[in-house]
DNA sequence: GCAGCCGTTCGACATTGTCGAATCCCGTCA
DNA sequence: TGACGGGATTCGACAATGTCGAACGGCTGC
């Protein structure tokens, strides 16, 4: 494989930086190795793309306008998605709780779907954010299933977030194997104080795990009495999962 | 000003094209007026950072996972929206309506936020949307009081959607100065049949027109027996946006 | 009014991306 | 099965292009 672009590898570095908030030049060249100069050229560019914007006053970057049409534009070009939003109703709609699906993406769980608990509650939005692997139900079972995600997560610390994280690796490799064998993963409290989440595997063609699907509530709701996720939303789940996972492969 | 860098100009314009839908490298090549060979190298580097994949079978390129992170990266960073939310809640709530706020971006409005009409039919999530600036409530108003939107709209076709949409740009231009005069705008049927819609402008530091929000539901709802939007309705749109613009300045 | 910080510009250099032809791969049709 | 065709991909020589670091200019806060 002949190299990539350098230009445009930087580029993107500069936005995956942006994307954790607004920075200025100095800080955006520190980071990335580059000469003030260089950096700038990148910026500039950038913003005449309309992928940055600039303050005015303070003279700091940001990202731009024109990455959000583009990133709801893959949403519409996402095969798994789109296949899986009918499913998602029907699940929240059964289950009471809100429902999110959940791809891998450089070791991190992308939200690419979210349907609201159905009631009046407020609630936000989280497509599009960035959920961690071994704290969340969708992340197990993407480690559980797809050694492309589990290989890298190795190499990384395992951050706690609770009390109840997983942090330690063999204990993270336990339930795993668990997750592995029962066909679903849960969790309650390691990733947000009072939320329980269960998920379950969406596969494509060969059985290849694409992504995860799985509802998330206060963890009184999804947990029963004896600290055991609710058999009748596993089940929800799992089929939800299995569904999907039929769609998909009929035209996939 | 120095000029901008090719090759992240190259690769903009290629995601650009990719937002509207899988294409293949030949595709790319003849749209771009690109050697296949150089838009390739381009579209290999994209995909090493996430911002493309491709189909295995087929070969096509279309969007990539990392562009929808980045997308709702922005959302976060946008101070209008997140100014906004609170009030567009209200905004829905007190009108029964689904309300959006818009901003321009290169010729069209970008829907930066959509609060569904508070009812349990379902809706989809129009955020990250482009609409058109001739046939819609929020697209008037960003055109009567922006120069810099409107402009660049008189080189373009006033493409039609209905029978009702403004298609002259004469008339355009009478009912932008009506837009003006008035405070708010409205749209009945011009953009999608069955629908209508209310806006008004939002403002920053010194009355400059960052963007506009309004409310769009059933015709027969927003509009009253005689083909007027109805007096309340504007009421509450031109409150929440003044509510909104004094936010802005407040702290901006 | 001075010092320090930060974004921006500039021009010489050679690294880097560009280009178009040649190659490979795969699905299709004879 | 074998030849065809359309597509993606690779390759290497060329020079256009991006890179670099130093110098500039405007701003803020001593």
């Amino acid at each position: 494989m002949p190299g990539p672009i350098q230009a445009i590898e930087r580029a993107a570095a500069v936005l995956q930086l942006l994307a954790r908030g607004r920075l200025g030049l100095g800080d955006i060249a520190a980071s990335l190795n580059l000469p003030k100069g260089t950096a700038h050229g990148i910026l500039r560019t950038l913003r005449t793309v309309g992928f940055v914007e600039q303050d005015r006053t303070s003279g700091m970057y940001r990202l731009g306008a024109a990455l959000l049409h583009l990133g709801t534009s893959y949403l519409d070009a996402n095969e798994l998605r789109s296949r899986a939003i009918n499913w998602a109703d029907a699940l929240a709609a059964r289950s009471g709780e809100a429902v999110r699906i959940g791809m891998h993406l450089e070791g991190n769980v992308l939200v690419v779907h979210h349907v609201f608990r159905p009631d009046d509650t407020p609630q936000t939005l989280d497509v599009g954010a960035l959920l961690p692997l071994h704290a969340t139900a969708l992340g197990k079972v993407l480690l559980a299933y797809d050694a492309t995600v589990a290989g890298p997560l190795a190499q990384r610390r395992l951050v706690s977030f609770t009390r109840r994280t997983i942090t330690a690796p063999a204990e993270l490799a336990r339930a795993l194997g668990e997750v592995r064998s029962r066909g679903w993963a849960s969790e309650a409290e390691e990733y947000l104080p009072g939320e329980a989440a269960i998920a379950a595997p969406i596969r494509g063609h060969g059985g290849l795990v694409l992504g995860a699907i799985g509802v998330s509530g206060a963890v009184d709701r999804v947990f029963d009495g004896s600290q055991r996720p609710r058999s009748g939303l596993v089940a929800q789940v799992s089929d939800a999962a299995r569904a999907v996972s039929r769609d998909l492969d009929d035209t996939g």
